[in-house]
DNA sequence: ATCATCAACATTAACGTTCATGTGAACGAT
DNA sequence: ATCGTTCACATGAACGTTAATGTTGATGAT
């Protein structure tokens, strides 16, 4: 700007009236400014502007992983939604570690995004504390915490896992291994209970030796199934495998092909968020459809209202209901 | 840190020295200044400190699409390799739009980003003219520009195509649908070339009419499919398809499935990048391995060693080698 | 002719840092 | 006693903007 003050015999306000597109400047002098400043190449410098002013245009999505599909739909969005409103995107991945959580909410502080959007993998309401100290907007998205005023958006895990189970267990299965999310956020919290609920509702008894946690990528129910198979086929004492995720569901379907167990023939599969490709799974899998882009569509959307607003609006809480999708993969030969 | 220095009784540079943790400082002073930092919840300003200083501890991630699972793994190893040394990243989808990448490329030179790493949707490369007029250290990945010297990371996808191609032809398949990417980047002129290499190294012409451009996703491969399968199966003028990806696949696999045609004993099918559900598909697709996480991850490094030595370096190229991985989907009955 | 009004600019300060430079006191050496 | 050093800090300026306020000359009304 100094430089095409120079240039053009103005002061540095006048061009920056005239490149903010202000009246009160001549037509004369503003067209001599965007002139120069394209001759110049003159690129406007967001960290002066964010200094100067009180706000960045930029948000940050704190997620445990961008590259599982199911947060990758979330991401993408929440950065169609803030991006056609002029906001960049500042992506962390937290690994379901606490301490990375801690990290990337004072990375995106000291960055001074104008708000977040946050997936806790952990249990802990605190770790939203600098949030809220710092008066930073935030929604949480896909988890949230009980009993704390805060916006989210999130789908019903509890009726979802149950709607799951309730499935598998009319197709026959009375003992259905839970391969469950790690053990703290909601997700996971939230559909053990509507795991229990179904258990309940058919007059089964809950047993917690076949309810896992920790299943979050393909590679986790891989392993977990593979360290059952290592004892014996006979020893495995569950007739169905609920998965935290379709993700979860192609490793545990792959350590099954492996080891020669038909699905569903010897074990039925039930995975969760209806990825694209588990429709076309060997055998196609049965999971629960979750708006998974929805999701993130309306978390964007919550934020950039948040921070218009300013003001402590009523919060928001959405909570969109998921659809139980039947596929081969939980049908007993029987019923196909 | 004027707050700080109040309280404490010293200058403002003392504290900011303190919190540099610089020498030339009393440890009782320092000690204080720490102290009230921690009570007055100092946190540091990035804005203020990329305008002061000429760094702004972060990297632009330009890319078509997040939630495409190979660039989901790209990103993931462009994260975790700059998120070490402290920085932090800012993503960007263009959805192999120009004008998205114009836009892209502009808000990441305003946001004064350390550097950027773009994979170019388009065969254009003056879209780097901008990078290289501001001087913005930056890495091709997946993609690059023929007869440019700037530095790049992708896998060898002529190399990729050429030996897919082959072995569908070993197969017995004579005439090959190619579902190409978008027209325009490295990527797919490069594998049309290794497609037409195999041909012409057995001896088969090329026809062009089986060749089709943009596709991308699932969808665009279950509707290239569904728009062939419109005119009748006794339409098809080809045994297999190569997908330029195997999310691809998926769709066209979904297509087929839906329209009774059986995989591999009608259509051959081969996807290409080996994502981590290709092996449980059905049948487990045929697929290209690229160390796709390991692309982002070379990414980021060369990067991060630009933005260090700020100097021109020679510029860094790496093609890395695929693999082929053979499975059920391109398999005649009599092979398997 | 006088004065208010207004258009079109300029000046100043501030946002939160850090670098370069300045300063005063204490200290040791001669 | 004098001088150079060193330590531990202070002062001022600058990074690139923009809001608040100031200035000037022209215009029009009376």
């Amino acid at each position: 700007m100094k430089d095409i003050a120079r240039v053009v015999g103005v002061s540095v306000n006048t061009v920056s009236r005239a490149l903010a597109d202000k009246d009160d400047i001549s037509d004369g002098t503003k067209q001599k400014i965007l002139e120069a400043a394209k001759k110049l190449k003159y690129t406007k410098n967001h960290l002066a502007m964010g200094l100067r002013g009180k706000h960045t245009q930029t948000i940050a999505v704190i997620v445990p992983e961008n590259s599982n599909p199911f947060f990758a739909e979330v991401i993408k969005g929440i950065e169609e939604t803030v991006k056609a409103r002029g906001y960049g995107l500042i992506l962390c991945n937290t690994e379901q570690d606490p301490e990375q959580e801690k990290q990337a909410i004072e990375l995106v502080l000291e960055k001074r995004v104008d708000g977040v959007i946050f997936s806790p993998a952990q249990g802990d309401k605190n770790i939203l504390q600098q949030l809220q100290e710092h008066e930073k907007p935030f929604v949480l998205v896909a988890r949230y915490f009980k009993n704390i005023n805060v916006n989210y958006v999130v789908s019903d895990n509890l009726l979802g896992a149950f709607l799951i189970t309730q499935h598998l267990i009319e197709q026959g299965h009375h003992r259905i291994l839970m391969l469950n999310g790690t053990r703290e956020p909601s997700s996971a919290r939230d559909r053990l209970e509507g795991y229990k609920k179904a258990l309940k509702a058919n007059g089964l008894t809950f047993d917690d030796s076949i309810v896992r946690f920790g299943a979050m990528e393909a590679e986790d129910g891989y392993r977990m199934i593979k360290a059952d198979l290592k004892k014996g086929r006979a020893s495995l004492n569950f007739s169905a495998v609920f998965c935290f995720s379709d993700y979860v569901a192609v490793g545990v379907m792959k350590a099954f092909q492996e080891e020669g167990v038909a699905v569903p023939d010897d074990i039925a599969i039930a995975g969760y968020d209806d990825l694209f490709f588990s429709s076309v799974l060997c055998p196609p899998l049965t999971t629960m459809r979750i708006p998974k882009r929805e999701l993130g569509r309306i978390g964007g959307n919550i934020l950039l209202k948040l921070i218009k607003s300013k003001k402590s609006d009523p919060v928001i809480q959405r909570v969109l209901k998921p659809r139980l999708i039947v596929r081969g993969s939980s049908l007993k030969i029987r019923n196909r």
